[in-house]
DNA sequence: AAACGCCGCAACCGCCGAGGT
DNA sequence: AACCTCGGCGGTTGCGGCGTT
């Protein structure tokens, strides 16, 4: 048996809402609450389909959304949610109070999945679209500099964006729910990405998302309780080190661990020295008043103006290219091959 | 000023799963 | 077990606004 349509099509209106049909909505939703989505047109006067008066409740009457453009915190936390999550919309929602996840998804097409596009980066994987990269800038800048030649990256296998820090930061947010000690036996095995993103897909609950330690967004008070937690002091206070240098210099350790990509490096004058590129998030974070810190690099607020949940409709003034930029610093961070969690601890 | 094209967003469509009978 | 209803979700469409030529 075919299903049957939600209600008789004929003679229903369509198209955009009315204020005069929006009032009777909110009127009739008001004495009566949503629900019986089915029944309501007919008692609240309306000549539309309940599932219609349903979308237009929850996409634009609600009370609790929040107009105005995304701020950068809302956009990270997209994008974030969004290499984890794919195109969970409803999911993504849920963990950005006031957002629908209508307006997150037409905010993606139209904003976020473009600009990944124009970086070329697939918006999909979030991984670089190796069809788009530019081979000829990635051998010149290799010849200037042979030592940020990495050929796995040239192959793909080792992504420019690192879907697996942004796993990671939100893994933590559910571990910290749920249980850390595997986080750390996890880490020591490196095996952490495989067994973070398992844990990962377990769905919240929509209560869960309220608070604003809960978020999506990894708050620096959540990532210092969790380095209390798991013995991460010696991971956090060896990073803030190397973000206290007082001079451009890179320690040795830490430049064998985090390589520049040749594709977005510039040519060093010194050849021998690899030059950290200037989009990167490590240089951003190391110019940002030199105060560079783990917890920043998971929730990366650094130019968050407002919290996530601010009362207030946060109005955007940043360019989209302010935004490029920012969001080119999102996906730089890369960490190498072979990349030993043990030593770096 | 008119035509054209692009963009953003509200709304629609079709499908699916859960739950009730 | 089969059928049916309902609510929810993700993909897509279409219209209005805006900028450009």
């Amino acid at each position: 048996m075919g299903r049957t349509p939600c209600c008789e099509k004929n003679g229903l209106k369509k198209g955009p809402w009315t204020p005069e049909e929006d009032l009777k909505l909110i009127n009739h939703i008001q004495l009566h609450g949503p629900g019986n989505w089915r029944n309501l047109p007919k008692n609240a006067g309306l000549q539309r389909c309940g599932k219609s008066c349903r979308l237009r409740w929850t996409n634009y009457l609600r009370p609790d959304i929040k107009r105005g453009r995304f701020s950068f915190e809302e956009e990270e936390t997209i994008i974030q949610l969004h290499g984890i999550l794919g195109n969970k919309w409803s999911s993504i929602a849920a963990r950005l109070p006031g957002r629908t996840d209508n307006e997150i998804k037409n905010y993606w097409n139209t904003h976020i999945r473009k600009r990944m596009l124009r970086m070329g980066i697939d918006p999909v994987t979030h991984a670089p679209r190796l069809d788009l990269l530019d081979l000829s800038s990635i051998l010149s800048s290799s010849v200037c500099n042979p030592t940020i030649l990495n050929v796995s990256n040239l192959l793909g296998s080792q992504p420019l964006v690192n879907p697996e820090m942004l796993k990671l930061a939100d893994a933590i947010l559910s571990l910290k729910q749920e249980n850390l000690v595997p986080l750390a036996r996890n880490i020591q095995e490196n095996q952490i990405f495989n067994s973070l993103m398992q844990k990962q897909v377990q769905p919240l609950q929509p209560n869960q998302y309220q608070t604003p330690l809960q978020e999506g967004v990894f708050s620096s008070e959540m990532s210092n309780q969790l380095v209390q937690d798991n013995n991460l002091e010696g991971l956090c206070s060896k990073v803030e080190t190397y973000g206290n240098c007082s001079d451009n210099s890179i320690p040795s350790d830490l430049n064998e661990h985090f390589v520049c990509h040749p594709n977005h490096g510039n040519c060093s004058s010194n050849p021998t020295v690899p030059e950290i590129q200037e989009n990167s998030v490590f240089q951003s974070l190391y110019n940002s008043n030199q105060n560079f810190s783990f917890s920043s690099v998971v929730s990366t607020p650094i130019s968050s103006p407002t919290p996530i949940n601010s009362s207030s409709t946060f109005i955007n003034s940043s360019t989209e290219d302010e935004k490029e930029s920012y969001c080119s610093n999102l996906f730089k961070f890369e960490i190498p091959e072979g990349f030993d969690f043990d030593e770096f601890m």
